[in-house]
RNA sequence: GGGCGAAUGGCGGAACUGGUAGACGCGUUGGACUCAAAAUCCAAUAGUAGCAAUACUGUGAGAGUUCGAUUCUCUCUUUGCCCA
């Protein structure tokens, strides 16, 4: 009997995909369509294993829905702009375009040695003309509707990178990729105007039932509804200030103020201008990086101005304004007023400059003489110290009444505020899509008009220059508008824009005269199985949502806000770490595991560092090369490992022992299929077997119900125990009448998983591609015979095995002569029974 | 500090609407084959006691609802993620 020889048959079948085409993709009316999506990767040049689940996980699904007669789109493409390319092209002289294609070229065979069903007809790459012309018109299109602008403004500037980061790539203060701290710097940047849908995109979250509750809540956290209420204060000083706007959502409090903070960006920083302690203070707020978080952890520091504000509710308090750095000027009016004893950050504030710290709420196990100590309490409870609010329920209650006071006086107004800011899309790089705009000598905006597009990136350029590439390009900057001789922009927009709106390319990618065309979309969109890591849960995600409804405004043609039905996030890929003696990373590769110990291979005396296992990465070395497995083992091996062990959804441990498992399941799957190819050729046909046919039913239904619910770990258990089934069943029979059409539906369930190894046993039954996923008999679940199960007194004492459907007193008979239930229930009272048809019966007799 | 989730053998993990806890895999142990090893095959494998039949304990801890709780409710512990 020949070994299953995985390398000829995974190739023969790639070919035969290949050349028939059999995954490229057509709208058909008369079908059902099915649009399943993974998040597309970055063209790093090599594929590594997170991209394996992921697209195995999406390969399954496409498959699955295709055998059920969906028209399935399961496309793939390159989020090919981004730093990486500029960086490497910088380091190694070349065309971040050519390193960028020759990558696309390698990961794209790396990926097509995984058999995936992928319609490579539809691959786009965000960095071809193609596919950025588009985007500049939406730009264009979004600059008309206004829901793009241009401001000044504060930025997380990466020293190293030489680059603007967005707020969420700051990771405690530093750069994402670089991991300098971050300045703040002052430059003026484009802005799409997401938080106009901030109401929206709220409600929206509302529809998307078959998310992860996990994602929606991120979402919402984000956008960050706040209900608060604005609060003019009376300010008195030497400056021609009457008040200062703040915006709170603990009015309640106000009995507790001792300082008013402003951001050193408010109106009033003016009058200061030329106050060298000032600058000095405004110099040293710039250090600390613009992050909610960053601002909570470090030091508060604060600059007193000669003002002093007048506490709205009591006229008689007066307390000291500040500037601090604390305060952002971003959110709300860039005021906040202080109430240290129930804000840690006032708190840590009025401790350095000595404020007073008023308690004015009391948690509800404390009696009204509590007083904040060592740190604020931000908790729930009761009004204390405040006068006419005493009493009231914090925050619920005496929130709403202060409101109705403050609106009732005229002091202040009921208002709703949201955390979610303008996403600023403009990146000082080259590797990105150019911003179609131009400007004159005043710095007047000029769109590109739309028959100028697209805007290209020039070639040939020097990426060693300090700063921004694209403005040392004189030639390219230079561009005639109607006569007028104008100076391009020489920003990029960030990547996040590209990943967008990818989903909707791929419904045409070879439209020419627009995005999209409009009637590929309608039968497409939306996307019905979205599928990628859950580090995406809130910008990639919420700027898709965003950009849909920003084509979608005043758009009679577009009716696309929600462009992910479903939503699967996946878990991520670990393997244990490795360090040397020196504290050095080791690859796996380099280590040998003996006994319980775990030893150099090139030197077995020295003991290595067994670490955490942690998520596959670079940095700590614990990486496995798919392609080196894939090479080793095979697809199919590699695909029914990564689904085996954990479920999608949660993290999976990679082990080798798992893999060659897999590799050998594989074997042994080959070796029955042989016995059972033999046996249908040489014997004779016997009688049916019901059992056969109940084991199919019952595994088709199994296997179905798991797809459904992405029980992708409990498929692959199925799977063992089939063959364990069948292996068995075979050596114990003959060949039999039923077999053949058993072992079919048997192998069409495996196909998902391992399609090629199924085809090429199909292909023994003269089968090709026109299979369909088979059905299973509902009525027929159930056996005839059961394991039912005896309590008495809700302990397991019998399992009687018998038909279904016997009666409770019939099965009293059994119980009361059964060898290990009588003895309990000779001479007692039966105080009650609980029989459950053809599952249990629990009979309650005195102990 | 707030929000959400998780906790089941040596390990990864199963368990339909509350109804046989531990499917399936890994590992371990014993056996077969072999001069031997690898590979393969067979068997055992939650703990305790027992030759066994069987009994008791057992799903992070404690309570509650129920004839019956891994599943529902409350409190706590640990842990992960997100926000602060």
């Amino acid at each position: 009997m020949e070994r299953y020889n995985f390398k000829k048959v995974e190739e023969k079948w790639q070919k035969y995909w290949a050349d028939t085409n059999l995954f490229t993709t057509k709208i058909n009316k008369s079908k059902k369509k099915f649009y399943c999506l993974e998040m597309f990767p970055y063209p790093s040049g090599k594929i590594h294993m997170g991209h394996v689940r992921n697209y195995t996980i999406g390969d399954v699904l496409s498959r699955y829905k295709t055998l059920q007669g969906f028209n399935v789109l399961h496309p793939m493409g390159w989020d090919a702009f981004g730093m990486p390319a500029e960086n490497a092209a910088r380091d190694n002289k070349l065309d971040p375009k050519d390193w960028t294609n020759s990558n696309i070229e390698s990961m794209k065979n790396q990926l097509k040695r995984l058999g995936l069903s992928i319609d490579w007809e539809r691959e786009i790459s965000t960095c071809s003309e193609d596919y950025y012309k588009h985007q500049q018109m939406f730009f264009l299109e979004l600059l008309e509707k206004k829901l793009v602008y241009r401001k000044e403004n504060y930025v997380n500037w990466d020293p190293v990178d030489e680059t603007v980061l967005a707020n969420e790539q700051v990771i405690d203060g530093k750069g994402w990729r670089s991991g300098a701290i971050v300045e703040r710097k002052k430059l003026s940047q484009w802005f799409f105007n997401i938080s106009k849908f901030s109401q929206d995109l709220l409600d929206g979250l509302e529809q998307l039932q078959n998310w992860p509750n996990k994602v929606k809540t991120m979402q919402k956290n984000w956008i960050g509804k706040s209900y608060g209420c604005e609060i003019n204060f009376e300010i008195s000083g030497d400056l021609p200030v009457k008040s200062i706007k703040c915006f709170t959502t603990r009015p309640d409090t106000l009995f507790g103020f001792s300082f008013l903070a402003l951001s050193v960006d408010h109106e009033i920083s003016k009058y200061y201008k030329n106050d060298e302690k000032f600058l000095k203070f405004k110099a040293d707020c710039s250090k600390t990086g613009t992050t909610e978080e960053a601002i909570a952890v470090g030091e508060k520091i604060g600059f007193k101005t000669n003002l002093m504000a007048k506490n709205p509710l009591n006229p008689d308090q007066k307390v000291p304004v500040y500037f601090a750095n604390f305060v952002l000027m971003d959110y709300g009016f860039g005021a906040v007023f202080g109430c240290p004893a129930h804000d840690q950050r006032d708190f840590d504030f009025a401790k350095k400059y000595d404020l007073k710290i008023k308690t004015v709420v009391r948690p509800n196990n404390k009696g009204s003489d509590f007083e904040v100590e060592n740190e604020a309490y931000p908790g729930s409870g009761i009004i204390i110290n405040s006068n006419f609010l005493d009493g009231l329920e914090a925050p619920d209650e005496s929130v709403k009444k202060t409101i109705d006071i403050l609106e009732e006086k005229n002091l202040g107004k009921r208002q709703i505020n949201y955390r979610l800011k303008d996403w600023g899309v403009s990146r000082q790089r080259y590797w990105g899509c150019p911003i179609p705009v131009a400007y004159d000598e005043r710095g007047n905006v000029y769109p590109i008009p739309k028959s100028m597009l697209p805007v290209k990136l020039p070639e040939n350029i020097n990426l060693e220059v300090k700063g921004n590439p694209l403005d040392s390009q004189d030639n390219w900057k230079e561009v005639l508008i109607d006569g007028k001789k104008l100076k391009r922009e020489t920003d990029t927009l960030d990547t996040f824009v590209c990943s967008s709106w990818y989903y909707l390319r791929f419904c045409s990618p070879k439209e020419e005269s627009y995005g999209f065309n409009k009637d590929e979309i309608d039968y497409w969109m939306p996307v019905d199985q979205y599928i990628g890591g859950v580090e995406h849960a809130i910008l990639h995600l919420l700027y898709s949502r965003f950009f849909m409804r920003a084509i979608d405004y005043d758009n009679k043609n577009f009716n696309i806000k929600e462009p992910f039905k479903s939503l699967f996030t996946q878990g991520m890929v670990c393997h244990e770490t490795y360090k040397d003696k020196n504290n050095n990373w080791l690859r796996p590769d380099e280590v040998e595991k003996i006994g319980n110990d775990c030893v150099l291979k090139k030197n077995p005396t020295e003991k290595v560092i067994v670490g955490a296992s942690e998520s596959m990465s670079k940095s700590k070395k614990n990486v496995i090369d798919p392609e080196y497995i894939i090479e080793n083992y095979g697809a199919d091996s590699v695909r029914l490992f990564i689904l085996s062990d954990s479920p999608p959804e949660k993290d999976v441990q990679w082990s080798e022992q798992g893999m060659v498992s897999s590799f050998k399941f594989i074997q042994k799957l080959w070796l029955t299929h042989s016995e059972i190819k033999s046996k249908l050729n040489k014997e004779k046909k016997k009688e049916m077997n019901e059992e056969l046919n109940l084991f199919t039913n019952q595994i088709v239904a199994k296997i179905t119900d798991n797809l459904e619910k992405f029980n992708y770990n409990v498929i692959i258990a199925n799977m063992y125990k089939t063959y364990n089934f069948l292996n068995k069943f075979i050596r114990e029979n003959k060949n039999l009448a039923n077999l053949e059409e058993n072992y079919k539906k048997i192998l069409i369930c495996f196909s998902p998983v391992i399609p090629h190894f199924v085809n090429e046993c199909l292909n023994d039954f003269k089968i090709g591609s026109e299979i369909s996923w088979p059905k299973f008999n509902k009525s027929q679940l159930e056996r005839e015979n059961i394991n039912f199960v005896v309590q008495i007194n809700g302990k397991k004492r019998a399992i009687l095995n018998i038909n279904r459907g016997v009666e409770e007193k019939d099965l009293m008979e059994l119980v009361k002569t059964n060898k290990n239930t009588e003895k309990y229930l000779t001479k007692v009272k039966i105080n009650k029974i609980v029989f459950v048809p053809d599952r249990l019966i629990n009979i309650l007799i005195d102990e």
